[in-house]
DNA sequence: GCCAAAATGTTATACTATAACAATAGATCG
DNA sequence: CGATCTATTGTTATAGTATAACATTTTGGC
């Protein structure tokens, strides 16, 4: 398996791991981290989570969401979605990605941290980096010109290893 | 001025510049960039991209640049100030900064490159930059992944000296 | 002037997100 | 247990961002 897939999209179609436990890992993980936290993670958050884990290690739109939400929960509206994702983001336990206004789970979400993140254009697929490198790199910047930084937005886009070989 | 400023963001309020000509620089070098493409910088296009200039260092969105622009064009509906967005995003006249979903007049249009941003939450003045140690980073670790890098979004939220200043 | 291409006008609609208030379910404490 | 307080969810409405599709006008080259 490549790397980029070892890291972080273990789901790209035809890929072959066995993606229902890995949703189901993700799921596992979140209870015990909300039970250890004392936040409750219902029914209707639990549901969303998992319906962004099933997309495949593809960031999912909100909309997107609330469309797979209705099938059975037929009172959803963008509320539900909306609040069950801010939840799930102040946990910790998804990332949003902001240049594709969508929603990817977080691969751990035990540690506090901003993501970075490998965008494939053409499978969809998202890795999740926290490369220390990229992050000094940024603040060693920020600090020459005197900017106190808080939070960092790191989307880079392109080919997974996959795509780009498929292209060849 | 501290290097923040100096870096990007000329127009902080009480910052002293004289912005207006800061707009009008941004404008003539538009026009001779786009003489030298032979490309059309029309009436439209200029009044956008002037707006955006006005805006002060602060990215602006879409829908505030309407509301200006049909002060003297009364016919301005979203397609209208998109359209001309979309020009000069492809000329590099202008940026567009995905965690605001708003543009700010591009610092240095002769040379092509990817902005990196550093914008101030409270002021909401933003510095672009061109750090080849950041983009060094990057390429690196997604050449580590296999992954083949295209696009990148670089965006670092966090308070500018000033604002920093005048919290303490 | 005529033509083709580029730009703008126009109408409609899709997509993304939040405000505000009502109802319900869960936790806590007596 | 039951009252009560808070967190969560329901519900309606609306704000904010962006594009599709087709008509008309403007521009530049011949």
């Amino acid at each position: 398996m490549s790397k980029f897939r070892e890291t972080a999209t273990k789901s790209l179609s035809g890929d072959g791991h066995d993606h229902g436990s890995c949703v189901a890992d993700a799921l596992q993980r979140a209870e015990a981290i909300c039970a250890a936290r004392g936040v409750r993670l219902t029914k209707l958050r639990r549901h969303v989570l998992e319906l962004i884990w099933q997309s495949g290690h593809a960031p999912i739109g909100a909309y997107d969401l609330l469309r797979r939400l209705d099938r059975d929960h037929a009172s959803a509206v963008p509320p539900t979605v909306y609040r069950a994702l801010d939840f799930l983001l102040e946990q910790g336990l998804v990332h949003r990605i902001e240049s594709l206004n969508a929603f990817l789970g977080c691969a751990s979400p035990q540690e506090e941290h901003v993501g970075q993140f490998l965008i494939c254009d053409n499978c969809g697929a998202a890795a999740e980096m926290s490369d220390a490198r990229i992050d000094r790199a940024i603040n060693k910047v920020a600090a020459e010109l005197g900017f106190t930084a808080n939070g960092r937005v790191v989307e880079v886009r392109g080919l997974c290893p996959t795509c780009r070989a498929a292209e060849a």
